[in-house]
DNA sequence: ACAGGTTGGTGCGATACGGCACAGTGCGGA
DNA sequence: TCCGCACTGTGCCGTATCGCACCAACCTGT
């Protein structure tokens, strides 16, 4: 074996655990690269041709928002692997790929990640490609609490509320909204005025009724619709349901 | 079939676009519950035995602090399921299930689930398992974007590339911290400068050295903890590593 | 009809962080 | 050797949010 010990794929931890006959599949197809600092192994909504483990390497999940700023939402290293969206079953994610640390690790071409995967029944994919779009709305929940004003999280929330509701009524205490949204009661009184003000909404003791639902989806922050597309994107049978 | 059409499993957007053969499996065990308002589904760190399909009621993925405030992570409906730690492999997660809209939904016991996923091969069930510890790490970023001090989160970013590296030091700019953490670069300038006063770290020009590792973890938040003890906890095999 | 709890609204000072501008300092290429 | 750039540090001001305290309106049960 003519590898340098910085490319032994052995580095990287799960790697390291996988069962002999999988290691044995595997192991002819890992290709030992270099990842340099900055480099992108993939760009949000793209779709992954190939997993990346890290065995030297730290990378970056990122969240760009469409302002050019932005928020990590979880750091990967020789711990776990870079593609996760492909054994989920979802190709892609709104998220991008950086090495924040350069290093080493090892690419696998996505078919051979595809034999494993298929080998799960039509159930299973269908609870991951769901599980996919709930890590989406988790990110972007990163991202909201980072970047946007109580006002737009609030329209966020509650529009992600009534998406889930047959009508446009939500039962539910401003004390109740602020343990959700981590803040003040005070902040969503003062939020929900604003919104009432507007003739967004009418509210009346724990009784939320939305009235202009085009106009909560204007004032809120790109999140709602990130989270929104995606789950659109990843379970599309749900949509005519 | 006496069941009142509001108990209609398939109302229930994941259960409705089951195969039929998965649907035939799970239907006679599928048993109706009224969810009500604030009702517990599970709670952090134990063990799941069933998972909920909510097929009117509304369910919070909350995070508890251990001061008592909260954050939800995910809002959960008819378009998901409760308990996706289980098909993930990890029986249970840091964060709290609570009915934030009551109604109804049904619930699974988790051997039903099983069948499906012990289809699966080990190196599936591997890499769910990966999958489950970065989801905690996305959550838990969350909520620290939500509640906790610069400072802290500085100290929690890098604990986390630390554990990913193998020496000391970090390659990294400030600048790039910043990007990372979503702040502005004069923030972490301030914040490193305090770390670097108090002895924890040492930089210069972009490379930071960690003089006092157990300083850091005094300073930074419990989500530092808790995302690390939840990687250790699914991947146990990689402690060693 | 009254008491007590729940829900929503207001006020006020403290503060952490953002935006912006600019200065010092060391490295590295021409 | 010198210029330019990258990295870090400082200052200033605006503001969103917090913590806390208190009040007003309304509902519920006896």
């Amino acid at each position: 074996m003519s590898l340098e010990p910085k490319f032994d794929p052995k580095q990287n931890h799960l790697l390291a655990v996988l069962p002999d006959a999988a290691w044995r599949m595997w192991a002819p197809h890992l290709q030992p690269v270099e990842l340099k600092l900055g480099q992108v192994l993939s760009e949000s909504g793209s779709t992954l041709t190939d997993v990346y483990f890290p065995t030297t390497a730290i990378v970056s999940l990122l969240y760009v928002m469409e302002n050019g700023s932005s928020a990590e939402i979880a750091v990967v290293g020789n711990e776990g692997v870079v593609g996760v969206s492909l054994f989920m079953g979802g190709a892609s994610t709104p998220s991008r790929a950086v090495v924040q640390s350069a290093g080493s690790g090892v690419r696998l071409a996505n078919r051979y990640m595809m034999v494993e995967f298929n080998k799960a029944g039509p159930v299973l994919h269908l609870l991951l490609r769901y599980t996919q779009a709930l890590i989406t709305q988790m990110a972007q929940t990163a991202v909201c609490n980072r970047h946007h004003s109580l006002d737009q999280q609030l329209c966020r929330w509650l529009l992600l509320s009534l998406d889930r509701l047959q009508g446009s009524e939500l039962v539910m205490t401003q004390e109740l909204i602020a343990n959700m949204l981590g803040v003040r009661r005070v902040g969503v009184t003062e939020g929900a005025l604003k919104l009432q003000k507007a003739g967004l909404i009418s509210y009346f003791r724990g009784h939320i009724t939305v009235l202009d639902r085009p106009g909560l989806e204007n004032r809120t922050c790109e999140c709602y619709r990130v989270v929104k597309t995606e789950y659109d994107r990843l379970l599309p049978a749900l949509k005519a349901g």
